[in-house]
DNA sequence: GTGAAAGCGCTAACAT
DNA sequence: ATGTTAGCGCTTTCAC
């Protein structure tokens, strides 16, 4: 058996309620008890057992981390690195976290993750979009929740996204100060909050250019904003404004490629006829193609945020809702050219 | 308050001593007891306190996952793609999984995971490559553990790993058949265990064919199989076998595209010129770029069996080493061709 | 400033 | 076939 709470009591000449003041730091314990209790806790190489401090604190000392297979199984690592950051900084909160995959179309009668049902877990990271009755669900267990970009209807969780709009802004604001007149908009799944934003910041950029936006040029609709479905909109959109947009914003790196693949087929080339600019940044030394200019994401520090603030949000009752809205930033890679 | 075991002992007039047993499905206790608690049990919703339970089994329900950042930041699908695997299966066997990123070159004096200090998992699996002093810590822990693509020296741990000897001989077979005679092998890190393995298929391939192998032909490093080196790798290659060499076999696809990369610098086109074989499986929709002949490796299922072998490891004491070989399988698709 | 003791929810040995 | 009870390692209240 490990070394427990009374070996050290024992060793130290103190009762094992001494022990555990010191460990909690307590005011009440002289400085000369506590040096010699944690100089003898360091040499027993003691540490305290999570699972009685959790029977007795009623805590477990464990965040849950629930995403939809859609997001995470997509191969794209932007889950995958929010998911690390909150696996990072759980080590400063003292945490684990402890992931669950859930379907994408969750339904009201589907069972919650099972840490949830196992009461194995203090809090709940919710990343990306999900179903709205487990936003139900969650709402009606009183348990501290955070959602991760995306913003639930009708409810007061926390939330850490980034800044779209600026996002949105910032590319489409770039393709106008390399000339570009004629910018299409393409996205899926315009019920999503972050798309909704980004193709409002791609309308501020166009009326502060001056420019008028044209509906045409936007093409969304109600899918998932894969690659193949960034293909099939330019489809759309380039058979009907033939040979008149000249850049393209998508709502994510994925459609980007969808685009540009499109692009191929029909052989325009991209940067040269026709610019596209992405959002995420996702695809860095994973591929051959061209390298995509794109918004960053600051994914690893999403996941920070998300542990710190449901972490702020077990340990302090009062704090309820808290929103944080992450920067994000233009970069400029090949897929952008000057508009000759 | 939760419901507890009181409560159900209560409510179904029994002692929870023989509710424990009902959960433990103990055959102490007769049929109409058993139903009667279990009704109880659902319809108040209980289940057990995993804090309860595991202060008094000294067991904690959780599996620790290792692996270094290399594999798991280097976006690259594979490893997480296994570890959701362990995830998915853990729910069978009702065990949480928690995750530790540990640095690539893991000293002697670095802290073990924060799990394993701890005490918080009964288990552990380890993914990938490791350094050699994580290992040499572990095996003096005394704690059961898997390791996963990876085979320690020196140790008898158990291991989930893929036929990758057959996997490199499919595919050069796959070369041979289309024709080719010159087949060059390009790998990184030599000595790891799976990358020899690759490059003795390679070998096996040539000699059934009756081909020679040419050293000359082979270009391996002690480098991270990326995509950088593979370029580096191409680059030697090609300058001493100028002409001569008509398809290459990686040791996997992160290094292929590197050479791919570099053949189009030097323009030469893939599949036309020179074929091109890699091996993971990792790149799929996630590229407007060739989609890549390879080996693919059931990543999925590398992590259920991990999960499968390290639960039955923990629940059987006596099982004491086991090595699993999962089979691979060739995927033909545009980066290999005829030689005409 | 420190100790004694109750009790968190469960399992398992022992009693009945 | 079922109940009683000790005890797992810790926190916390109350005494001293």
């Amino acid at each position: 058996m490990a070394v427990t709470i009374k070996d050290v009591a024992r060793e130290a000449n103190v009762s094992i309620a001494t022990v555990s003041l010191v460990i909690h730091n307590h005011r009440r314990i002289s400085n000369a008890t506590k040096n010699k209790v944690r100089d003898i806790i360091e040499r027993l190489n003691y540490t305290p057992s999570r699972s009685a401090r959790g029977l007795v604190s009623n805590k477990t000392g464990n965040i849950g981390f629930i995403i939809t297979n859609d997001h995470f199984l997509r191969n794209e690592p932007f889950y995958t690195q929010i998911f690390i950051g909150t696996e990072i900084e759980s080590k400063e909160n003292d945490f684990y976290v402890l992931l669950s995959i859930i379907e994408s179309d969750f339904k009201e009668r589907d069972a919650l993750p099972r840490f949830i049902l196992d009461r194995n877990v203090d809090g709940v990271i919710v990343a990306g979009k999900v179903p709205e009755p487990l936003t139900e669900k969650l709402l009606a267990l009183k348990i501290p929740v955070v959602y991760i970009d995306y913003i639930p209807k009708y409810s007061k969780f926390s939330t850490i996204t980034v800044d779209n709009v600026k996002g949105g802004y910032l590319a489409v604001n770039h393709l106008i100060e390399l000339g570009h007149k004629r910018i299409a908009f393409v996205g899926g799944d315009i019920e999503h909050p972050s798309i909704r934003d980004r193709l409002k910041g791609y309308a501020q950029a166009l009326e502060k250019a001056g420019l008028k936006i044209d509906n045409a040029l936007i093409e969304t609709s109600e899918e998932y904003p894969a690659r193949a479905n960034g293909y099939n909109a330019a489809k759309k959109l380039f058979s009907v404004n033939n040979g008149n947009i000249t850049a393209v914003f998508t709502c994510n790196d994925a459609m980007a490629l969808g685009v540009i693949q499109y692009l191929r087929d029909n052989n325009r080339r991209v940067p040269d006829d026709i610019s596209v600019i992405g959002f995420d940044d996702i695809l860095t030394e994973r591929t051959n193609d061209i390298q995509l200019s794109t918004v960053n994401v600051p994914k690893m520090e999403i996941g920070i945020e998300a542990m710190r603030l449901i972490s702020a949000l077990i340990k302090d009752e009062k704090l309820l809702s808290k929103k944080i809205i992450l920067p994000v930033e233009l970069v400029e890679r090949q897929s952008t050219k000057k508009l000759l």
